[in-house]
DNA sequence: GTCAAAATACGGGAATCCCCCAATAGAAAA
DNA sequence: TTTTCTATTGGGGGATTCCCGTATTTTGAC
């Protein structure tokens, strides 16, 4: 059992819908998806093997928005089996109209989080019964977790939008003094701390902000620390 | 192949200990451990299957702000493998003291992520030749992937402390107003897009200020961002 | 080697935020 | 029903931040 190294394929969305083929042919799936958020950088991937049909209705009638799998990913740690949303009112909505198009009704939902924010759901689905489900489900979630890592790590790696906004690289002062902020210190603590005049403080804090595109100090620090340039404290 | 459930086990330190020796067994391995951290909360929690000589000298040493496995961790997706981080000049330092302990070279750190911040790193390792270590590397790793969600996912759900503070619930009001801070809109601003004086929004913003244990209003952006209270934008 | 750009540093003055206070109305909990 | 919590608005004044300008040092590119 070889994990397709993605990074040596051609750099195209295609290799990825493909990724997504391959899985569902080796662990008996009908339909696999991912769905590849960057926050901080406002990006959004996704690639499906569903039809062209249900992809569109699904963006047109906005599902996304009450996707009870998505709310519950978003949120989980650990793989989210779709059998226990059953309850969700907004299960039965998704649902109903995903029957309308022959979707199957037994998945599970696997949520990988990056370093900077970012976050990344794989989900794959079968048509069956719950105890063939049950079944099918324990012996290839390992594996699935596995498949969910690799192709987040492989998405954010080569999504270069998302590379550049990546690395507004603060220089070593304005990254110590935004680190000060976050902690919740004044301009003039920070002065004090660092032996240097609140005046300059300021100014780096100014050209933090502008690195990072921000109107505000609290607008910096939330992407700074979205993107990992500093930790929150 | 079945995985323990950590959450039918007695609560208490000893059975995260014991379910590392379990993945010890199974797969082959000398040592594993598990480091949970929530960089909002400030929790730390650590579980270990080494003697206690090494931990003290771990610890004693300081070993953790060098450890190169720890600071790639951080910063991955994937697991690492600690092979690749052989011309890494710190891993000298940590290698030589490691070995003098009689400890195995070869090893991997997965991390994983939750929704708010908190980062998990489980390692495992082996004493054996680069050879045999790559054979069972990928024999096991993704196992080992599920069971450091497994680990992470209880840990987290079980701190009590972590409970606590991931529930510094914010009024609709306070989350609405932190997420226009957020995205670098003035108090004067807020209370024109939200038809409210900006004294009004002057509270809301001390109280989520309060809510969040913050000295200023940076400080409780980055939090809330890091809790997931509010999105980065 | 020179020159431009970035990093670092400081100050004055205007704008903004933050803290103290008080007060009303509605909703939820006791 | 009473009490507590939330949401709302307001004033005054000190503290802080932010925008303007200037200057030295360091870095990097040609």
């Amino acid at each position: 059992m070889e994990i397709v190294d993605l990074s040596t394929l051609p750099d195209s969305e295609t290799r990825y819908t493909e990724f997504l083929r391959q899985i569902c042919e080796k662990h008996d799936m009908d339909h696999a998806a991912y769905a590849g958020m960057n926050p901080a950088a406002g990006t959004v991937a996704g690639f499906v093997t569903y039809d062209d049909a249900w992809t569109e209705h699904y963006q047109n009638q906005g599902l996304i928005m009450v996707d009870p799998t998505i709310h519950m990913a978003r949120r989980s740690i650990a793989p989210v089996d779709w059998s226990r949303l059953e309850r969700s009112p907004d299960f039965q909505r998704v649902f109903r109209d995903a029957s309308d198009f022959g979707l199957p009704n037994q998945g599970v939902t696997i949520p990988v989080r990056g370093p900077y924010g970012d976050i990344g759901l794989l989900s794959a689905t079968r048509k069956c019964s719950k105890d063939e489900w049950r079944k099918l489900f324990t012996h290839v979630i390992s594996d699935l977790q596995s498949m969910a890592v690799h192709i987040h790590d492989n998405v954010v790696s080569s999504d270069e939008l998302t590379n550049v906004l990546y690395h507004p690289t603060l220089s070593t002062r304005e990254a110590e003094i935004l680190q000060w902020v976050a902690a919740g210190k004044s301009q003039q603590d920070i002065g004090d701390i660092l032996s240097i005049s609140h005046r300059t403080v300021e100014v780096h804090l100014r050209s933090s902000r502008e690195k990072l595109s921000a109107l505000t100090t609290p607008q910096a620090v939330g992407r700074a620390i979205a993107i990992g340039l500093i930790t929150p404290s």
